[in-house]
DNA sequence: GTGCCTCGAGTTCC
DNA sequence: CTCGAGGCAC
């Protein structure tokens, strides 16, 4: 379809095409995002586009109300969502001789390695790609998907396909198998790509990861077939047969399988073995003909890593020893405030822009108020602190060679009229006075919902992913509802009464600037469907200090509905502030030490501490189960009862409960017998540490506890157990041995 | 009281 | 991704 045929239209002819291009693109989209199934070719679909957009070249005032310019698109959700059968996780990364030192103690101690026992581990270039994890069933390449957030990827199938690298079929492979692996670009198709799209006056990229990653999430699947990616495997996710006894035997099979494998990769014997397979990798890497950014170690012996198993986020039996972060020099310009949702004032560096590590950066955080002034509140000079003034010359790399930093200052090159940076004491989006707690590094806003900032960071938190994670209402959204004047959003229950609001106004949302009726229809669809909300994420998405994803979920777990969760709190609240009269009260106690001449202030606090001691037993057990709930200590409890008992948080809560319904949390999957439990182990065990005891009864769904109490399912004791076994049977709880246990969990 | 380990909060750039 | 700090075990 070539646009020549658009010159015998007139404007209206024009504009009528327009529409129906612009409709038939729409459907498109849709077909693609959410069935996954196109209904047109890629081809036909660019086609469309181009025709689009040679119309809107005429028309301009059509470009910002077509599907090329709808708003709440991003790139990320132009693919289909896929669950990954199994956590793709990161790495824990060390930067130093010391940290694998630490690495391979924590191992050795976890599975209580005797001195003389050997330790085999791999090493293995550490690709700077993205990672891909590729499902294979029975033999055939079934779903390609990156890594995303480690749960969730983005189905990329089509573009993985046209990857020479990656085979389509497997010979004689497990009937289901995911393999991972890098995808990344090579220096010398790195160059000749940023050439090809200079001559065709398209974007050049920064490095060859930015290739990558921009060729494998392209729409068109053609385009990433052009693009010279190639894919490196290392790793698996579920398989319905093993590949091998060791890490080395498995990646030796995957390369029978047809996969590439890294060369480079060797077993070695101990720390020193470690450490040179590092350098020889390093000094090498000039010559690699493709980025990478340090060495990754791994746990030889697949039994061994079983034992190791998982933190939250990371195995334990690996870890990546990064090459040091590559460094510049340049201009600081000067140093802005923002204010977080906590009302936290980070300091924030405006920097010459400077290349560092293939990216250009302009900014740079500055951690916090004793950094920039390079001694703490006291004045006593802290441990990496630089005292950085506007117009020095700084340091700048990125941490993991992401987040950049202000890491020096040359202060030979200091310019004479520079002066100490002062941290502002009042709030700069709210004037509200900015106070900093003792012993706490940050200064922050006490305006809370009044501060502005405050209060779109706030709806900024709500509508993310982990909370209420509404489609269409992303931050820029936020931003634009809560100036505006038509249509304000001020507050999360604000977000619920969009549509009816839209309705009843002249000047419609479909009618703007980035909105159609589409867009609007979708936006206030999304919102309807998270009217019911799962209770973990309400509880999430209202923004209260200490309350991540997890603890969100532990209490939801705990208090099952919403309606006992708030009852309690309120029940709780006399001790709640008994709680913290009483931390006053020592708190004044110790500074007395120090000056008498606080006399009155402990007075106060004493008095105070007295009258909230009039607790009541109820309001005593509402408090103490509260704080005695999995993950929730009194801070988090302090913060939790301070929103729900602040007038203005509390109405703003209220209002927002008004629209929605809550879903209860859902029970944890029993997939073990002893899912759900709660066990305590005392004694010596004689099969393994304490540490891997514990790792395993969590990893089966159990929890596990230090004390015996009438919660408790279940007690193992080894030999020498004392007090806490005579408790378990006066309480008449199971109690197993050792070897009991581990028939128990299948071990 | 001390020392892990994990979570929460804030950070940049594409 | 890193830092600080909360939670919890020893």
């Amino acid at each position: 379809m070539a646009d020549e045929d658009l010159q015998g239209l007139d404007e209206p002819g024009l504009r009528a095409e327009w529409q129906r291009l612009a409709d038939r693109v729409a459907a498109a989209n849709l077909a693609y995002h959410q069935a996954d199934a196109p209904d047109i070719s890629d081809a036909d679909y660019d086609a469309l586009k181009r025709r689009l957009a040679a119309i809107e070249a005429r028309l301009p005032d059509l470009a910002a109300l077509g599907p090329s310019a709808q708003i709440g698109a991003p790139p990320s959700e132009t693919f289909a969502k896929v669950r990954h059968a199994q956590r793709m996780l990161s790495l824990e990364n060390a930067f130093t001789g010391e940290d694998v030192a630490d690495f391979i103690a924590r191992v050795r101690g976890f599975l209580n390695l005797a001195e003389a026992a050997p330790l085999v581990l791999t090493a293995e270039p550490k690709i700077d790609g993205l990672s891909l994890s590729l499902r294979y069933e029975a033999g055939r390449l079934v779903l390609a998907a990156t890594r995303g957030d480690g749960e969730t990827g983005e189905n990329v199938t089509a573009n993985a396909r046209t990857i020479a690298d990656i085979p389509q079929t497997l010979a004689g492979a497990p009937a289901v198998l995911e393999v991972r692996g890098e995808v990344y670009m090579g220096h010398a198709d790195f160059a000749a790509l940023n050439e090809r799209q200079t001559a065709a006056g398209d974007k050049t990229f920064a490095n060859p990861r930015n290739a990558a990653a921009g060729s494998l999430r392209q729409l068109d699947a053609a385009v990433t077939a052009a693009r010279p990616l190639r894919f490196f495997a290392y790793s698996w996710g579920e398989m319905s047969t093993p590949l091998g006894p060791t890490q080395t035997a498995a990646v030796a099979r995957l390369a029978e399988l047809g996969f590439k494998v890294n060369p480079l990769m060797r077993r070695c014997e101990g720390l020193e073995a470690l450490l040179a397979a590092w350098r020889e990798i390093e000094q090498g890497r000039a010559t690699l003909g493709y980025d990478i950014d340090g060495v990754v170690y791994k746990v030889d012996d697949l039994a061994l890593q079983d034992r190791l198993g998982f933190r939250s986020t990371t195995p334990r039996w690996a870890i990546a020893h990064k090459f040091p972060a590559e460094l510049a020099w340049t201009r600081l310009l000067g140093i802005d405030i923002q204010v977080g949702r906590t009302g936290a004032l980070s300091p924030v560096a405006r920097l010459q822009p400077v290349t560092v590590g293939g990216v250009v950066v302009s900014n740079a955080t500055l951690h916090n108020e004793d950094y920039i002034a390079g001694r703490d509140a006291k004045g006593s000079p802290i441990r990496d602190g630089k005292d950085i003034r506007v117009g020095d010359w700084v340091q700048v790399y990125r941490a993991g060679d992401v987040i950049p930093k202000v890491a020096d200052v040359d202060l030979a090159q200091r310019p004479p009229e520079a002066v100490a940076f002062t941290f502002p004491r009042l709030c700069p989006e709210c004037g509200s006075e900015a106070v900093r707690e003792e012993g706490d590094a940050v200064r922050r806003c006490t305006g809370g919902l009044i501060c502005p900032a405050q209060a779109i960071e706030q709806l900024r938190h709500f509508v993310s992913r982990g909370a209420f994670d509404i489609e269409g209402l992303g931050v820029k959204q936020i931003e634009m509802f809560f100036a505006d004047d038509q249509l304000p959003v001020k507050e999360p229950a604000d977000i619920f009464t969009l549509a009816a609001r839209d309705a009843a106004s002249l000047t419609r949302l479909r009618n703007r600037d980035g909105f159609g009726e589409k867009s609007a229809a979708n936006l206030f669809q999304a919102i309807e469907d998270r009217r019911t909300i799962p209770f973990a994420r309400l509880l999430f998405g209202l923004g209260i200090r200490h309350m991540g994803e997890v603890a969100a979920q532990d209490v939801a777990r705990h208090f099952a509905t919403w309606a006992a969760l708030v009852e309690s709190l309120d029940h709780a609240r006399p001790a709640a502030l008994a709680h913290r009269a009483a931390d006053a009260a020592e708190d004044a106690e110790r500074m007395a030490a120090a000056a008498e001449a606080r006399r009155p202030r402990i007075a106060e606090a004493r008095r105070a501490a007295m009258t909230a001691a009039q607790v009541t037993p109820a309001a005593q057990a509402a408090w103490d189960d509260l704080v005695g709930t999995d993950g929730v200590g009194p801070v988090l409890a302090l913060s939790l009862s301070d929103s729900f008992a602040n007038p203005q948080e509390r109405g703003a809560i209220d209002r927002l409960m008004a629209h929605l319904t809550v879903l209860p949390p859902e029970a944890r999957a029993k997939v073990s017998p002893v899912a759900g439990k709660t066990v305590v182990f005392t004694g010596t065990l004689e099969r393994m540490t304490r540490a891997e005891a514990k790792a395993r009864a969590e990893a089966m769904g159990a929890k596990v506890a230090g004390s015996v109490s009438a919660r408790t399912d279940l007690v193992v004791a080894g030999p020498g157990a004392g007090s806490k076994a005579r408790e378990a049977e006066k309480l008449g709880i199971e109690i197993l041995d050792e070897d009991a246990w581990l028939r128990l969990i299948g071990a």
